[in-house]
DNA sequence: CCATCATTCTATCAGTTTATGGAATGATGG
DNA sequence: CCATCATTCCATAAACTGATAGAATGATGG
């Protein structure tokens, strides 16, 4: 009776190493690829000393593992099913707390008066890339993409879309995505390339959750 | 960016609410049926006082509903998607933390040399059940087999377990369960029954396990 | 082996969480 | 409408968590 709970104990000390936004931005950038600390710091933009410490949380919880590389720290998720156990989190949470609707629709907000807008859905883009009718962006940082990124991919991140726009198609449909769900970047892109008269939607997930689904990477 | 935080703090709000493990304990009872604040406070060895609080906690986090039924307060799941949480984070802290393996082999440590005793998957108890030759047996309390169990199982609490034997057959393998991976009442009542020269094992998981995958109960 | 760089460790302070006991609330049954 | 019962609210103390700054560690390149 008493292991029952001491079981519970260590089960919501896992838990509680989720239980902060700062060590759940490190997680979504580490389900991108491993990352050194510094790196980790800045797009979650924690000091270093900060970041340390919450990383040494994480790892305590057994949620990653370091690895040295010379000078650096490389951390990296020790489980692929860290990226499912987030989504679970994030689909309770919107379906349970009218807060998060608030914060979900804050987010995006914009003008999408006809709807023509919304988000393509896995099987939506399996299937447009079947039938080659689809052209997928990438719009994360180089750095990400190099550290996998969803099959015949074009890579341009969002600072340089104007630069790049030579790569896309006009005659195709283009299909956007970036870190996951609540990531705006392939929002954002999505807004820029229709002003341009591009037809362009976003991927309602990122390149996590196509990792985790075990769908093909490159 | 800032609105980016935001979301995650709230997910952080969600996965704190499940960081304590007396709530995890209230969660795991819920799972099995609604309850009032006292037989919560009475399954999770909690004074009536702390119960509530802990319940409003996670009613915060939108984890539980509570509604009034006359004097008492009955308590609910919002989401039947939050034991498949659970149960992902029962997984991914398997995996990774030797610390867990550790308090899982104590909780149920007894001699089991032959290995006999090894637990039935769901996909072997469900072949067992279609071809007759599996009886199944619910050892939780009386209320919460009466508040859902598994399609013709008996029913008899772990205390009873010598006095009801007449209700058993000798001639079929039989299968336990309980309220899910982490309860000792199916692994005890195995131990018990064998040393009575039934044919028994226990199953894997429990009857929340069951519930949330869709499959079908009295 | 010295200087540098990346990271971790340590101490401290402010803020948050938890358990406890007792008062307040809300529904019920005479 | 009074007494009772179930639950919630409130105040408090103890334990824990998170941010900061600076010292300590460990690997590297000259």
């Amino acid at each position: 009776m008493t292991s029952q709970q001491d079981l519970l104990d260590t089960l919501a000390q896992v838990a509680r190493a989720l239980g902060n936004g700062h060590r759940l931005a490190l997680l979504e950038r580490l389900a991108q690829g491993d990352a050194s600390v510094e790196t980790l710091a800045n797009t979650a933009d924690l000091t270093i000393g900060n970041a340390s410490q919450h990383l040494q949380h994480l790892r305590r919880a057994g949620l990653v593992t370091a690895q040295r590389s010379g000078k650096q720290m490389i951390y990296r998720l020790t489980d692929e099913r860290i990226v499912n156990l987030l989504g679970l989190l994030r689909q309770v949470a919107e379906t349970n707390l009218a807060e998060m609707e608030r914060l979900v629709s804050r987010l995006f907000a914009e003008d999408d008066a006809d709807g023509v807008l919304e988000a393509v859905s896995r099987d939506e883009l399996l299937a447009g890339l079947a039938s080659g009718e689809v052209a997928l962006l990438d719009v994360r940082p180089e750095e990400e993409y190099e550290a996998g990124h969803l099959p015949e991919a074009i890579n341009i991140p969002l600072e340089r879309l104007e630069d790049m726009l030579g790569k896309l198609p006009k005659d195709r449909e283009i299909v956007a995505y970036c870190r996951g769900p609540y990531c705006v970047l392939s929002h954002e892109a999505v807004q820029r390339l229709r002003q341009l008269g591009y037809r362009v939607r976003r991927f309602e997930e990122g390149y996590p959750e196509w990792k985790a689904a075990g769908l093909p990477i490159a």
